[in-house]
DNA sequence: GGTTATGATTCTAC
DNA sequence: GTAGAATCATAACC
C-alpha cells in the first residue's frame, strides 16, 4: 500500500515494476534525497554541507539530477521560452546601417570614399583648400573608425571573457545543484543582450562623432565660395532676359549648370536667391538689368550683323559690350 | 573691424 | 515639390 502510494506521487506505471523490480527501491531512493534536500533549508550551515557532500557523493545524484533538470526545463524554461523571441531592434540596424555607410564599419572602402567624395562635392567650385579639407575629413573619419575598431574589440573580449566566466561559474555550480546545458545558453543569451546595450551606445556616439564631423565639414555654408565671374554673368543673362517670368525649366537649369560648372541645385539657389532680392529692391538691380539687357541686344544684333555683312568692318575688341555712358544706377 | 554681397539652409504656404 | 521669405555663415570690399 505505501509503495502503491509513492509510486503514484512518483508517476510510476505498475507495469514498469512488474518488469523491472529494482525501479521501486530507485524511487524509493529519489523520494528520499528529495525529502532530504527539502529539509536542508531547515538545518544549520554545518549540518546542510555535510548533508550536502553526502547526496554529492550519492550514486543516485546523476539520475536525480536529470530529473530535476528536466522538470526545470518542463517549468520555468519553457515559460521564458516564449517571451525570449525578441525581434532585431530596428534603433541597432538603423546605426548599424550608418556606420556602413558612412564607412565606419564593415569593410573600408565604399562608405568612407563615397563620404569622401561627398565632400569632393561639397568643396566643388574650390581647388587647394578643398582638397586640403578633404584630406582632413579623411583623416578625421579614419581616426573615428579606428576608435570604433578599438572599442569594439575591447567589448567583445570583455563580453567574451564575461560569458567565459559565468559559464565556468554555472558548470561549477552545475555539481552543487541542477543546471542544464539549455539554462547555460540561456544565461549567455541574457548577457550578451545585457552586453549589446553597451555596443548600441558606443555605435550611438560614433555616428554622433561622424554627424559632427560631417556638418563641420560639409556643411556649405562653412566652406561657401562665390561663384566665378563667369557663371555669374551667364546667371544674370538668363535671369535679364527671362524678367518676365525668371523660372528657368529643368531643362535650362541643368544647361546653365553645365556651362557655369555648378550643380543644378546651386542654379535653382541662385534664381531664388536673385528673385527675392531683385523683387525686394528693384531700383538697386535697375542698373545691372539695363546693362544685361543691353549686352543680349548687342550680341543678338552682332549675330545678326555677321550672318548679313560678313564682310562689314570689325567692331572694336571689347567683348561686345557697347561704348555707352550710363548713369550710376545703370540707365543710358 | 565693420559693412555689404552672396550662396546655402530652413521654414512656411500653396 | 516648388517658391517665397527669413536667416545664417562666409567672402569680399572698404
Amino acid at each position: 500500500m505505501e509503495d502503491q502510494k509513492r509510486m503514484m506521487q512518483a508517476h510510476i506505471d505498475p507495469d514498469d515494476i512488474r518488469k523491472h523490480p529494482n525501479l521501486v527501491h530507485q524511487q524509493q531512493d529519489i523520494g528520499a534525497i528529495l525529502q532530504r534536500i527539502m529539509a536542508i533549508t531547515d538545518e544549520s550551515l554545518d549540518e546542510a554541507q555535510a548533508r550536502k557532500h553526502a547526496l554529492n557523493c550519492h550514486r543516485m545524484k546523476s539520475a536525480l539530477f536529470s530529473v530535476l533538470c528536466e522538470i526545470k526545463e518542463n517549468t520555468a524554461l519553457s515559460v521564458r521560452g516564449i517571451q525570449e523571441e525578441v525581434p532585431p531592434d530596428p534603433q541597432l540596424m538603423r546605426l548599424d546601417n550608418m556606420l556602413l555607410a558612412e564607412g565606419v564599419a564593415g569593410p573600408e572602402r565604399g562608405g568612407f570614399f563615397a563620404a569622401a567624395a561627398a565632400v569632393a562635392a561639397a568643396a566643388e567650385g574650390s581647388t587647394d583648400d578643398g582638397s586640403l579639407e578633404h584630406a582632413d575629413y579623411r583623416e578625421k573619419l579614419s581616426q573615428i573608425r579606428q576608435i570604433y575598431h578599438a572599442e569594439l574589440e575591447k567589448y567583445e573580449q570583455a563580453c567574451n571573457e564575461f560569458t567565459g566566466h559565468v559559464m565556468n561559474l554555472l558548470r561549477e555550480q552545475s555539481r552543487t545543484r541542477p543546471i542544464s546545458p539549455k539554462e547555460i545558453e540561456r544565461m549567455v543569451e541574457i548577457i550578451h543582450r545585457k552586453f549589446s546595450a553597451i555596443l548600441m551606445q558606443l555605435k550611438q556616439s560614433t555616428c554622433e562623432a561622424v554627424m559632427i564631423l560631417r556638418s563641420r565639414f560639409l556643411d556649405a555654408r562653412r566652406t561657401r565660395r562665390n561663384f566665378s565671374k563667369q557663371a555669374t554673368e551667364i546667371l544674370n543673362e538668363y535671369f535679364y532676359s527671362h524678367l518676365a517670368n525668371p523660372y528657368p525649366s529643368e531643362e535650362a537649369k541643368e544647361e546653365l549648370a553645365k556651362k557655369c560648372c555648378i550643380t543644378v541645385a546651386q542654379v535653382a539657389n541662385w534664381f531664388g536667391n536673385k528673385r527675392i532680392r531683385y523683387k525686394k529692391n528693384i531700383a538697386k538691380f535697375q542698373g545691372e538689368a539695363n546693362l544685361y539687357a543691353m549686352k543680349t541686344a548687342v550680341d543678338a544684333a552682332s549675330v545678326s550683323s555677321q550672318s548679313s555683312q560678313l564682310n562689314s568692318p570689325a567692331t572694336p575688341d571689347s567683348g561686345g559690350y557697347p561704348s555707352l555712358c550710363y548713369t550710376p544706377d545703370g540707365r543710358l
